[in-house]
Formats: structure tokens, sequence, C-alpha cells
DNA sequence: TTGAAAGCGTTACCAT
DNA sequence: ATGGTAACGCTTTCAA
């Protein structure tokens, strides 16, 4: 690989010239400008982004921290953040924490030593105040960590009570719920959204509530459960998508026909919930649009541009499928 | 954030000093040692990894360039090169190139200008002297550049063989097959396989491949065309397991009903096709494997260990499940 | 308009 | 056993 100064031997310049010309800073001749230009090409040079870097404490670069990205929800999300980063001239690292803390904190410490320029982080380990001794640019997505602190998320509890009417609405005497990850705030947020509409039921009980883990497996297992222990439910709000798919799944294998002796409506809105039979019922978050808003927020923190607000609570919606 | 020099002023030694203990190279006396050790952790110092790659032209990172993020099977691979390089000390920086290839392109030269040590790919466009140019450990996986490069691919054409003679056996008389992506070669491994058992056949004719793109969308489109032009199909092949999905939508739409009048087989084993209703039969790739050896083979590479051999063919399973 | 040189935070070589 | 210092490839300040 060539470096600056073989161009700059070549337009028969000094380094700084050629600086001036990569970074289009600082004048220089148009002649001199030409020269360097074809040098640049002939050699097809490209500048050391590790040794940019070094000098600008900087790396252009961001860094997106995932709990799960088995779960198809952070690859959408993912998706967007990279879209947007590129459209905005950064690249993007992708790490999965697997919600778990140490994981979390090495990554944060990697990211930081190699000069991200920001970071966008759905965590429910993290503290405000860790956040503020990092000293770079955050915005929380998908999990609230404090409310100071540049934030996405959606209304979760708003969402979980229309999900949890929506099935009363329908029809349904008996309704559970498959809580999220214990500890996850949104989990928290949607259980007591559930809670809300439910409370006053007469034949309501804790143990129509369930834990799950946000994933399918332990959702297959929570749910029959449930349904054993319950065989009278006939409706069930699972905290996310994939969880309500794995609730299918169980439901199926008990021999409950869904929709029809038993209801059921997930939250999340991914693309591949539309494809499973029956259709998936959900609250649709809007994934993509939450990725580009985070990235759109925490560019312009780290370019100091000021901005109006840096919390936003994103809509959900209903969308009624074949599943209720 | 400190760096060495504030290590070393506080230590009351040279810089040179503190570079030992911290990589534990050369001599360093005990009582020095430790001296440095404790000026470490007063300062919470981390090495600076920027100015560590500019200078080892190696920034112990692995880039992973995958075609469609959105597509399970790719976090899948992600979620285990991630794990294995963790546990052998690299990061990784992954890269969603969109089957595109200027984006491809743009992010080899990222990565490039970024040090990373080593790079696994998943692609259609590289060649073999591009790669060659490129002067930097690189593994294919899930489909081959040449045969000369450390690849790891399943045996996808025999797969496909047994996909196909499992429907016939099944009991299907008329079988059609989703193609993948256009130029892909696994694709046309695929159908050539399908193809293979299929050709004999005196029903058989072109248009019992249709195109899709390995994506959902395009194989729900693919399928209700097919199923129009050749209602008497009673079995399906779809290249992947996302466009299996998909075609299982569209007979749904279309009210045949699965595995009842139309049977439904993927390809790759992805673990959402369990969830499906019915469940996904398919020939099961050893994802998680796949991801584990390309990276420990990248890494051997990397560390230049010999290694006895880089090419892979990775074995096949068929599942059956509900589908079919 | 251009060039020389210092500095970014490390590592490794050469002295001592 | 330890320290001084050049070098990694770039940007920017200061002089000319």
């Amino acid at each position: 690989m060539s470096s600056i100064k073989d161009v700059a031997k070549l337009a028969g310049v000094s380094v700084a010239t050629v600086s001036r010309v990569l970074n289009d800073k600082g004048y220089v001749g148009q002649s001199t400008r030409e020269k360097v230009e074809k040098a640049i090409k002939e050699l097809n040079y490209k500048p050391n982004e590790i040794a940019r870097s070094l000098f600008k404490k900087q790396s252009n670069t961001i860094g997106l921290i995932v709990p799960d990205i088995m779960n198809p929800f952070f690859p959408e999300l993912a998706r967007a953040v990279e879209d947007m980063a590129t459209k905005l001239g950064y690249n993007v690292i992708l790490c999965n924490s697997d919600e778990n803390r140490e994981k979390e904190q090495a990554y944060l410490d990697v990211l930081k030593q190699n000069y991200v320029n920001g970071i966008i982080v759905s965590s429910n380990t993290l503290t405000a105040e860790q956040i503020g001794e990092l000293n770079i640019p955050i915005v929380s997505i998908d999990r609230e960590i404090s409310k100071g602190l540049p934030t996405i998320v959606v209304e979760n509890k708003k969402g979980a009570i229309i999900a949890t009417r929506f099935l009363k609405n329908k029809g349904c005497k008996r309704i559970g719920h498959i809580r999220g990850t214990y500890g996850v705030v949104n989990a928290e947020e949607r259980c007591e959204g559930y809670t809300d509409v439910v409370a006053e039921e007469p034949w309501f009980r804790k143990s129509y509530i369930v834990n799950g883990n946000y994933d399918m497996e332990s959702s297959v297992e929570a749910t029959r459960e449930l349904l054993c222990l319950h065989p009278e439910i006939d409706g069930i709000f699972a905290a996310n998508d994939i969880m309500a798919m794995g609730a299918i799944k169980a439901a199926y294998q008990l021999g409950k026909k869904v929709p029809e002796e038993l209801a059921i409506i997930g939250f999340d809105g991914i693309t591949i919930s539309t494809i499973m039979t029956p259709e998936l019922t959900t609250i649709a978050q809007p994934i993509y649009e939450m990725g580009e808003l985070a990235t759109t927020i925490l560019v312009s923190l780290m370019e100091q541009q000021s901005i109006e607000k840096t919390y936003y609570t994103l809509d959900i919606e209903l969308i009624e499928r074949k599943s209720t």
C-alpha cells in the first residue's frame, strides 16, 4: 500500500501539500493540485484511516451495541443504522452484548480504544454515570437508560394496553402474558400495560403472567406451562414477536387452534412476522425509523450541532392480521 | 484518557518500560513491574488500540462481509464468527454489502484502510485476482469464489438432489423450484441439483423453475406465478428457507394446503424455520459450525500457522418436519 | 502557495 | 534491567 509520502514523491511536492488536496483545506495552486491528483490516481492511493484516527482522535466510526443479534428486531435496526451512517459518512461496528454485562463493558472499552465517534446502545445494565464517564456521545435505543440521555423508544406501556384491550374486544375472556426478559425496562413497561388492563378482572391472578427471555425457546416453554396451568386462556399477549411466534408454536403443539381457540398478539412488527401462518397480529414499532433517527441524532451530537430534542418516544401501531 | 506517558510519569519509569510490562516482553525487574502495574490500575489506563494498530499495521480485527443481514442465515453465521473471534482475541466488524458490488468494494477498502488482520466474505462479485491484490488473508464462506481460495461451503448440489428426491419419494408428481438470486454460485448449484433429478421427467419444463432473490417478497411473488401457471404442482423445492417460508405463505394465500396439497422444502436450516406452522422441512447447513470453522481458519492464516486444508465442503442434513 | 517539522500513542531497536 | 528515540502515516502550525 502506498502512503502519502509516495504520492508526495511522485507528484514532486511535500506531504503537507498532498494532505491539503486530500482534505480540501488551505491553499493549493491549480497546477499543483492536478499533479497531486494524478499521482493519487496513479498509485491508487487511499489514506490510512488508522493514522488519520490517531491524529484526530476520532475514527469516523460509530459503535452499535445490541443485546441479541439473533432476534430479527436487531438486524432490522442495524440495517437502518448502517444505511443512515453510511449516508452520513460513517462506518459502523456492530457488537453483540448477549444481554451480558461483562461483554457489554468489554465492547465499550474496545470501542473507546478504537476512537469511535459515538455509540448507539440498547442496554439495560448500563447506568447514566457509566455513560457520563465514557465521555463520548451516546444514544440509547429501544430501552431507556435515563431520562436525561438521548433516547429513542416507543410507547411500550401504551402499546401493551392497546394489545391487551384489543384481545378483550376480540372477545377473549382470559388473557395471559408472556413477559420479556426479567430486568429489561421495556419488558417491565409492557407488563405494566398488560396488568393495568387486566388487574380489575375477577379472574386475574399473577400466574397469568409467565417469564420468557425475549427468545423463542423460552417462550415455547413458558407458553406450554401457562396453557397447562390455565387451559381456559383464550388470548395471549407476548412481549415481542419472536415470543409470540413461540407461543403460536406451543399452541399448535398442544392442539389449540390459533386464532379460533386462542388469539395471540405480539410486539415489534418485525418483517418475519408477516410470513407466519397464521400471520401475526402485532404492535408494530417503526423499527427502521428508529434506527435512522438514532443515527441522525448521534451524528448531530458528534458534530456538535445543536439539536432541539434528544428524547423521542415514537408511536406504535396496531397491525391486525390473522393470529387474533 | 491517560496515555502510556502518564503511566510512565506516575510510575517514575520510561515509556519503554511501561510498554514492556504491557506486552510482557523483554526484561523488567519485579519491583519496577509492580510500580508500573500500580500506576496502570490507578489511572485506569487502557492502551490506545489505534496507536498500536498504526505501528503494528494490524488492528486485531477481522472483517465480515455478508450480502444480506436481513436474512436470518447471516446473523446466525455472524454470531458464530463473533463468538469464535472473541474467543481467539479478535474483534469483528460486520459489513452488509447488500449484494451490491460497489458497496462491497467500498467495504473492502474501508477494512483495508483500517488494518483489519483478515476478512471473511460471502460474495459473488469478488474475483480471485481482486483478493490476491488485497494482499490480506481472506476466507470465503457460503459461496465459492475460486477453488484455490480458503473456502467453507456445503454440498449445495447434493443437498438439492436430496431435497428434490425426497419430494419425489413423498409422492409428489410435479415439482417446482424457486431459484436463488441470479448469478449467485450456490443458487446455480442448487438449481443444478434440482434439474438433475427432474430433467428426465416427462412433465418437466423450464417453466417449473422460477426466480427468487433469496428473500421473502420475491418468493411470494414467484410462487404465486408458478402455481398459477402450473396448478398441478404438488411439491416445491425453494433454494433457501426464507423463500420456502414465502412459498408457504403464497400457497396459503392461494388456498393450497401445506403439506396436504403442496409439499414444500427449504434449504439452510435457520433457527426460525422451526417456528413456522407448519414447521419447515429443510436441508440444514451446519451454520454455526461454518462460522466457527471460517474464523478458525482465517485466524490460522493470519497467524501464519500452517494448516492442513483450507477448502471445506461441509455436509448437509435433511431435517424432515411438517411442511412435506 | 508551499515546505519543514512537531505531534498523535504505541513499539522495538540500540545503548547503557 | 532500563531509557532514549526512531518509526508507523497522517494533519496542522509556523515560516518562508
